[in-house]
DNA sequence: CAGCTTCATAACAATTTGTTATATTAAATC
DNA sequence: GATTTAATATAACAAATTGTTATGAAGCTG
């Protein structure tokens, strides 16, 4: 026999409570709704839930076990009262980010630790592409919100950018390298390592071609390619290899004392790091609060490396 | 926010089935009612809850984490309807038996245990008590059913007596007494060892009087009183001691090889084990259940015991 | 692009829900 | 044991909700 939830609920919070007055207060009903309800179920069950013409009230057996049944619709349906409105706080619900693997590996998994340090009803659902790739996922709801360098110029099509971090890359070795002895590395030097090219498709790749073609470098021996930041990071400690970088993921890296930049310029990309999102989609609470948790990050990372170079001067 | 427990079955429905239309077939309901449902919860809550314009129909996280809490509702309803329809059959609920002592100890017990392993979904609460404390349990609603011996003619009170076993009582023993090895014990013999005496307020004590009344004799020896039936045997077994048990409870411990009936004549009470229930109380079918195998299991018990008697004449 | 399926909307009838006012009934009190 | 008090049941009514059918709009499929 099919019964109607509400009914349930309101058994349970008069069994809970003790009495019908007590349970229509705790429902924020007025008695006689209850009373009715009550009287309605026991006619249509043909059985009654109370013992009748005593006080204080008490169920039957059958009273108790139904009205267990309803505690937990009125638990459930409690929790998702609280699953709203902790969605509208943005303190809870699931933000689906994606971003390029590199920034992705280095530094916003970092992030998304302390993030979820925070608001650990938050959760997480991370993917890697590149910027037509997280473009197309944006547009077709797949992910709320990537993290992805973009050409300065490159704008519109619906979706919403937020600069992060400026575009800055940087040649990274092994901390004991070499050519760190040098002061000065010159471009041939640079031309006696291996290097490790970065994942195709990636902006890193088109940046290593295009700092090879202002240092007047013809070609390089790429002797690893395909891996990913973790890959890329321990290849690099093991051998002389070299790579480009973006200075952010050295930096970060910095504490281990694994891996370094080379004392010398290479050119800025007409890129930024930003967060991008659609600007049509609807507004997630819990997405703004990691977009806004990211960009701080960065923030405090970006005033981080400005007082390190204070101290310590890169390149020429 | 408060919402109501009928939308979140109904989204739980639909993120379950897939669709709104194999949802509302799953709830028995038509499609538009469904659709109404859900686009009046995204009004309400000003986010949506499916992602639109796009099939098939997948839901936005607070959706689906929405659909989870209302799939927890959903299941609790069917549980609930499960529960009646269980309670209707009989096959479930809860059934609270009151009766004398030693025929809950010596053979409910057992029934209980055989009852359950046909019935598994019904409980048994089981108390003790004598006629009036029953009956008076009976008439407060505290118990749906008594297991007691009552007196034949004491009839009325608007309970239903059923009677499921004719009163029969024996002078019970260590199977080791040195009585056993006579064979017409008589009177004085009885008065020769130590008795124990059945709790005070039962029926047993009454006829344990009766009886010495019949055979002759003044007064007995009791050394040990208040025990329950797990006490009483243990001390027989452990002692030359007598007492007065019913038939039927002597009869059921025969298997253990340690207690037994001395082959004495005693009178039989009037009085008859039998089934209280209140005629005005509401029918509960698992009460009806277990009135039945109780009936069922003692009728088994009283053929038992007559072949067995054609084998064994006891008394003289 | 036609055809099919699925979802959204509209309009309306029926039921349900909640309210206040009041009667009953069981417990408490003197 | 009569009387008071607190709690539950009932009645009457207004408002909201639910469900229905009919129909329009929007995506997918071939």
């Amino acid at each position: 026999m099919k019964l109607d939830e509400r009914h349930l609920v309101q058994l349970a919070a008069v069994v809970q409570a003790g009495g019908v007055t007590e349970g229509a207060a705790v429902l924020g009903l007025s008695q006689p709704a209850i009373s009715r309800t009550l009287a309605q179920l026991e006619k249509r069950l043909g059985e009654p839930l109370f013992v009748r013409g005593r006080r204080p009230l008490a169920p039957t057996p059958l009273g108790k076990a139904l009205a267990e049944h309803g505690q937990i619709i009125l638990s459930a349906s409690r929790a998702a009262s609280e699953t709203i409105d902790s969605f509208r706080r943005g303190t809870s619900g699931v933000v689906r980010v994606g971003g390029s693997p590199f920034f992705m590996d280095g530094l916003i998994s970092r992030m998304i630790a302390g993030f979820q340090d925070r608001y650990p009803d938050v959760s997480i659902e991370q993917s890697y592409g590149y910027l037509s790739d997280l473009r197309a996922s944006l547009q077709a709801g797949r992910i709320d919100v990537a993290v992805c360098p973009v050409d300065v110029l490159d704008e519109g099509s619906g979706l919403e950018f937020r600069e992060i971090l400026p575009g800055r890359n940087v040649v990274a070795c092994s901390s004991t390298h070499p050519l760190l002895m040098k002061r000065k590395p010159t471009s041939c030097d640079l031309l006696e390592y291996a290097w490790i090219a970065p994942p195709p498709g990636s902006p890193l790749l088109a940046d290593l071609r295009s700092i090879l073609h202002s240092l007047g470098v013809a070609e390089i021996k790429i002797r690893f390619s395909g891996g990913s930041l973790a890959s890329v990071l321990n290849y690099m400690t093991a051998s002389n290899a070299l790579t480009v970088l973006p200075h952010s993921v050295v930096f970060a890296f910095r504490k281990g004392g694994q891996i370094t930049a080379l004392p010398i310029n290479i050119p800025h990309p007409d890129r930024s790091l930003g967060l991008l999102r659609l600007t049509a989609a609807p507004r997630i609470p819990a997405v703004d609060t990691f977009a806004n948790h990211v960009a701080d990050a960065f923030a405090d990372l970006g005033q981080l490396i400005k007082r390190h170079e204070q101290a310590i001067v890169w390149g020429a």
